[in-house]
RNA sequence: GUGCCCGUAGCUCAGCUGGAUAGAGCACAAGCCUUCUAAGCUUGGGGUCGCAGGUUCGAAUCCUGCCGGGCACGCCA
């Protein structure tokens, strides 16, 4: 149960009836809000909404408080209720109340923090998406992490969630690879390659790709021509990055729904069909050719002509010259005529160029053909996690997104700020011209998926982030990692022991019967009940702003609050949770640490972390 | 030069989409604990929410202009 909606609904109702003249219209666009209040002084709950609705009312804040609070007082589980400040009107709630929420947060179970607001909508969130070029690097972790929670996170708002990646496979990146391999095929043959030449891909990642080539194929590819050799190098090798790249994001525990070709976009039906046929290239890399096509509508035209011929008959497509670039020297600026979007008309600072002088598509030409299809394909939401370098790219892509579904779909472009990796307070230096980068892989190995996954959510994605391998791994309360884990295990200790005190008792009910919670007394006890009561709307709050790092702040605190709890017992041993004397107390707090195991596994759930049961 | 992000305690950061006297951890100070409910506890000091205007019952939050830091900015992907 969601006791803000609880209530919410509840106020909404009467102001409806007490409120003389005031219609539902009013009252939904009043920004009426229902929250806990920062000091518990003023209550459990708190509503502004006689000061919301005094304007349309047509009263004073505290009148209409007036009003209203003699009917509030009156609702079940209402303690009482105060007038306070410019009219707030502040609800607190009766013990009685908090121990039946605790009841009913042990009934729904695993499920509870789930809701509704989803309503089905299918979401599309885009993430890590790197150039199938090697294996992932500590930059994208962050990235892959904040995409793979906010997926979760989302699906348990109830919204229908598609986890997908974008394959970069086309353009002059790929060639080069395909070069980069071609020259590990030759080595592997037994040639003498030496230096691996300026432009290329020096990793030894590639070397086994070019040994599997010779292994099938033998010497054949030597003599091939030169645009079939490069075709295939540059599909073999997109195969083996992507595969290698799912590997390194298993490590993390993510693993995507769907996978989008990029090289498809440019393509016919005819021709992809006959790529599947001969190379088995897309479902190598994992991209699923029978769905895009279904969703596809007219497969005898590329994906790009589509997209282009749509913003075309919007008249949003003009040939045009664009200004040269402002604050950089124009160095080799030409001036010339190119077909061109309108991204202006959409919020954007420059219309933009959608071919090359090569006659080639650009790049964002196939991303606005790749948003399209996500938009044909139903997702009415879609959301793109980039790194902190793509910032620049936010307004064009919301401006093409707009303007292909004329409104009917909404993009959110989340950008993840830089991780500085720290090592004895050092920051550890990377650069990719030295081949110096920490990858994923080396990192996870290290620390363990659960301390990467967490660290990485535990701050917002727009601000930049430490990572600290000391600190990560350390076992105290400066680490949240463990802070949280530990409050966890420590539960699920709690909870052999008192097998043994109480061999006898179902603790699979525990605190079902009636009265069977009344107990629970003490205030810290009520204040955790408290903190698990907000825990829906904490779901659907973080969910509606695309923000997994709530999870991660509301679990530490919630951890805290247990710690709290817990560390009483040290000082007074009748606030421990297992009293040998006393079965019904015991009772009663095995019901409410049980709930609180429940709440913090779900929240890690969220943040693909394990929780633990006991600490090594 | 332009755009985006950030600016909150000495440090690292939260702040529930506009609510009441702005919070937490670290660090600092004082006191407690020497335990198996181990991987510490309690209390306290500490602030011009970058600056200046504006919007309204009410602003750290929204708008404008500055200041400071980061990231981008051409047919790269």
């Amino acid at each position: 149960m969601n006791i803000f909606r609880y209530f919410d609904e509840k106020i909404t109702a009467t102001c409806q009836e007490i409120i003389p003249g005031l219609t539902d219209a009013q009252i939904a666009a009043s920004g009426k809000t229902l929250e806990v209040p920062r000091d518990p002084a003023h209550g459990d709950l708190s509503t502004n909404a006689a000061m919301v609705l005094a304007r349309p009312a047509g009263g004073k804040p505290r009148e209409i408080a007036e009003l209203l609070a003699p009917t509030i007082r009156e609702y079940e589980g209402v303690e009482s209720v105060e007038i306070a400040g410019p009219g707030f009107i502040n609800l607190r709630l009766t013990p009685g109340f908090w121990r039946r929420t605790l009841g009913e947060i042990l009934r729904e179970g695993a499920r509870y923090g789930a809701s509704a607001i989803g309503a089905g909508t299918k979401v599309n969130i885009e993430y890590v998406s790197a150039n199938p070029t090697g294996p992932m690097h500590v930059g994208h972790t962050r990235g892959a992490v904040f995409g793979d929670a906010l997926a979760s996170l989302m699906r348990k708002a109830g919204f229908e969630v598609t986890r997908e990646y974008y394959i970069n496979d086309a353009g002059a990146q790929i060639k080069i690879l395909a070069e980069s391999v071609f020259l590990r095929y030759r080595e592997a043959l037994g040639e003498k390659i030496g230096e691996i030449p300026e432009g290329l891909y020096p990793g030894d990642y590639l070397i086994p790709v070019g040994e599997a080539i010779v292994k099938k194929d033998g010497g054949k590819w030597l003599s091939a021509s030169e645009d079939i050799r490069a075709q295939y190098m540059a599909n073999a090798a997109v195969m083996a990055m992507m595969a290698l790249i799912k590997d390194d994001l298993a490590r993390l525990n993510i693993r995507h729904d769907g996978f989008f070709s990029e090289r498809i976009l440019h393509s016919s039906s005819q021709n992809a069909h006959r790529i599947e046929q001969e190379e088995g290239y897309f479902s190598g890399v994992g991209f699923d050719i029978d769905a895009y096509y279904a969703a596809h509508t007219d497969p005898d035209k590329t994906a790009i002509q589509e997209a282009v011929d749509t913003l075309e008959a919007r008249g949003l497509i003009y040939t045009g010259v664009l200004e040269p670039p402002k604050g950089k020297p124009p160095e080799d600026w030409e001036p010339r005529p190119q077909m061109l979007f309108r991204a202006t008309q959409f919020g954007d600072d420059v219309d933009r160029p959608l071919k090359k002088s090569t006659g080639e598509w650009t790049y964002f030409a196939a991303d606005i053909a790749y948003h399209y299809s996500k938009f044909q394909r139903g997702f009415s939401q879609m959301i793109d996690v980039f790194g902190a370098d793509h910032g620049g790219y936010v307004k064009r892509t919301t401006a093409a997104v707009a303007a292909l579904t004329d409104g009917k779909a909404s993009l959110d472009i989340k950008i993840c700020q830089l991780v500085r990796l720290l090592r004895d307070g050092e920051q550890v230096k990377m650069s990719k011209r030295s081949g110096n980068f920490v990858t994923l892989r080396e990192v996870v190995d290290e620390v363990g998926p659960d301390a990467v996954r967490f660290m990485m959510l535990f701050r917002k994605n727009d601000a930049p982030l430490d990572f600290d391998f000391a600190k990560v791994t350390e076992q105290s309360k400066d680490n949240p990692v463990f802070y949280v884990q530990y409050a966890h295990a420590r539960i699920c200790s709690v909870l052999r022991n008192v097998q043994e005190v109480f061999p006898e008792m179902d603790w699979a009910a525990t605190g079902r019967g009636e009265g069977a919670l009344d107990p629970l007394q003490d205030p810290d006890e009520l204040s955790l009940i408290r903190m698990m009561a907000s825990w829906p709307r904490m779901v659907e709050s973080a969910a509606a702003a695309h923000e997994p790092h709530r999870i991660a702040f509301f679990v530490h605190e919630l951890a805290s609050a247990f710690h709290g709890l817990w560390n009483r017992g040290n000082d007074n041993p009748q606030l421990r949770f297992i009293l040998s004397g006393s079965k019904d107390v015991t009772l009663a707090r095995i019901a409410l640490i049980r709930a609180v195991q429940m709440v913090i596994a779900s929240a890690l759930e969220i943040l693909g972390v394990e929780p633990v049961e006991e600490m090594r």
